[in-house]
Parts: structure tokens; sequence; C-alpha cells
DNA sequence: AGAATTATATGCGAATTCGTATAAATGTCG
DNA sequence: CGACATTTATACGAATTCGCATATAATTCT
């Protein structure tokens, strides 16, 4: 028997190709992304793109879910508990304002809120990508958070899962007003009074 | 002299044109809803459209605007200061996610954070009206929550701008777990807890 | 009534857009 | 070296999309 790939070898690098479409997604959302735009800025042609990975939208998924398995692999580093809580979620929202605001030119966002959101709607594949990427990040902070309180830094009676949620909700909203271009320092000032109320012990 | 309108009148409402647009814009984006659909849900042809209105971006503006309007004026109804400050909050977020849910579809969000999120970085005319929003929606709250301070339900030492972004943070993440099809009951969880963390008194 | 003014109706044209069909290239296996 | 398998290159076609150009309709002013 034989097993060596038969056939012209590919020339293209996949993740490579992922990371230059997700540039484009990312800046101008999946629907004003043409296909030869893709084609230009990944170097492939139309039908190398349609081979490796399909249609327009299943190239965004895969563009999305590489996005969020990075993402949530750099969070839960982040979250690795060596910290305080407090010191970790801060750290949290710094980076991810960081990635937010990276652009040179109009501040990005989040790939996922700022371009899924909109196709969510009519694309229930990209709807169901972003709920569950929602979850996944929020997943890793309910956990961080629920040692937090076994460790006795946040009240034992604290709502892990509800104080996960208000932790993602900025997370989002960070991402929202980066998008709508506010200023570096207003995105920050949300991250304190949010890591202030998140981390308080009860009166 | 005189002064009466010259010329054919108008057929169309320029109101109601708005609203029809806005449900297209709404559920499907910018990008995706064409001057042909629009076209056919106002019962405009596509002239009467670019004299009515501009170009398609002008349009969609013009429907952000009005949403935005309605919907601040809507906020600052239920923030009278008739009731407590928790009580108004708590309906502000119910009733702002029975807005992000109506649709017998798949949730819609808010046509703000869910559509302009999107076109904000390569149209700085959309990008400045969601900001421009975004503190619209904030302010209202933020002036609530300094009254709440003044009467003594929050802390003197509370930060009324900080916890207005807060809340705005809250609003902006029901916007986009709507749109990523999340069920009403995730939703009010992150409203209660939410208000829950907002009014509380410092220990 | 007729001229002037503004809105609506129809349709054209140039440009995009996306998928695929066909042909050429580049490798492996017998 | 020749048959086969797979990728890349080129190009086509059908469908949209947007703005405008031209023609028609409805109203006011003289």
């Amino acid at each position: 028997m034989t097993n060596a790939k038969r056939g012209r070898p590919v020339q293209y690098d996949r993740e490579q190709a992922l990371e230059r479409a997700s540039d484009l997604f990312w800046s101008a959302g999946f629907a004003a992304t043409s296909l030869d735009d893709l084609s230009a800025a990944t170097q492939m042609t139309r039908p190398s793109l349609a081979g490796a990975f399909g249609d327009k939208e299943a190239l965004y998924i895969a563009a999305l879910m590489r996005y969020r398995d990075a993402s949530v692999d750099a969070m839960r580093e982040i979250l690795s508990g060596k910290r305080s809580l407090r010191t970790e979620l801060a750290e949290v929202l710094d980076k991810a304002t960081d990635v937010y605001m990276a652009s040179a030119d109009a501040a990005r966002g989040c790939l996922l809120i700022g371009t899924a959101s909109v196709e969510a709607v009519h694309r229930p594949a990209v709807r169901q990508v972003l709920q569950e990427s929602l979850g996944a990040f929020n997943a890793v902070l309910e956990e961080r958070i629920r040692n937090a309180i076994a460790d006795g830094e946040l009240d034992p009676e604290a709502n892990a899962a509800g104080l996960a949620s208000v932790t993602s909700a900025v997370m989002h909203s960070l991402a929202v007003r980066a998008r709508a271009g506010e200023p570096r320092d207003a995105l920050d000032k949300l991250s304190d009074v949010a890591v202030d109320l998140i981390c308080r012990k009860r009166p």
C-alpha cells in the first residue's frame, strides 16, 4: 500500500490564508468583503479558496473559529490563577482593549462581536458560532471567578455565573465602543469601574 | 408674494418610509440591504429614495438617527425619577430586551449596536452617529444615577459616570447576545445581576 | 389655459460579485 | 517513462447592484 499525497501539492498556507482573510473580514465585515478581495489578500485564486474552505460563508466561519480559539486561549492564560482575580481581570480587559484598538486606522473592535453579530440574524451557522463563542469566553471567566470564591477573594455567596456574565458584558461593550471610535481612556475607565464593582465584597 | 409648494406633491410618508427602511437594515444590516429591497419595502422608486434621502448611506443614517431619538426618549421616560433607581433601571433593561427580541424570527438586537458597528470602521459618518448615540444613552443614565446619589439611594461617593458606563455596557451586551440567539432568561439573569451590582451600597 | 416646477415611472449601462467550467500545471504511483 | 490524481490558472455567465438619464404625471403661478 502507498500513502503519500497524490496530485499537485497545495501552494498556500492554510493558517496564513485564514489570518489574511480575517484581517479583511475584521475591518470591513462579511458582506462588504468580496471574494476578489480575499483572493488578492490570500494570494489564492477563487477556485483555490473554494477548494480549501468552501464558499464565502464557510471561509468566514473558519476565520471566526480560528480567532475565537486563539482569543479564548489567550484569556485562559491570563486567568491562570497565579495572581489575584482583580489583577487578572484587569489584565484581561486591558489586553482585550489592546486588541480592539490595535489597528493603525479606525479601531476594529472584536471580530466576532463587531462583524458576526450582523450576519447572525440571517445566517444560522454564524449565529451558532457567535453564541458558542460568547459562551466559551464566559465559561473561562466563570471558572476563574468560582476559584476566587473558593479562595475567599470573593464572598462565599457571590454569584459566579452572574459575575462572569457581567464581565462578559463589559468586554462586549469594549468591543462595541472601540468600533464606535471612543478613545482609549474612556474604555479604560469602564474597565476600572467594572473590576471594582465585580471584585467588591458584599456590604 | 406666493409661498405654496410648487410642483407635484410627494406621495410618500417620510416617517413611514424610514420605519420600513429601518426594518430591513435592522435585520440584514446595511451592506446586505439593497436599494431594490428598500425600494420595494418603502413603495418608493429608487429615484424617489434618492431625492428624499440621498444615497444609501444617507438613508441608513437617517434611519439610525430616527431609531436613536425614539429610543432615547423611551429611556428618558422610564427614568423619570418617580420610582427608585433600582426599579427604573430594571425596567430600562427589561424593555430594551423586549425590543431586542421583538422579532418573530431571529432576534435582531439593537439597530445601532447590531448593524452600525460593522459599518463604523469604513464609514466615518456612521461611526460618528454611533458614537454620539452611545453617548446620548449614557448621558440619560448618568443623569438619573446622579439624582439617585443626591437622593441618597446610592452612596454619596458613588461614581455616577462609572455606574452609567457599566449600565450602558449591560445594554450593549444584551443587544449582542440577543442577536447571537441567546434565550430570554439568560438576558434577564444578566440584567438582574447587573442591577443588583449597580444599586448596591458600599461595604 | 399655458408655463414653470417638482415628483414619479421606466429603463439603461457600467461595474461587481460569486460560483463553476475548462484547461494547464505539478506532483505520485506503477 | 506514462497513467493518474490533485491543485492552480483563466475565463465565462448569470445575477445583482447602484446611479442616472429620460419621459411622464401632478400641482402652482401667471
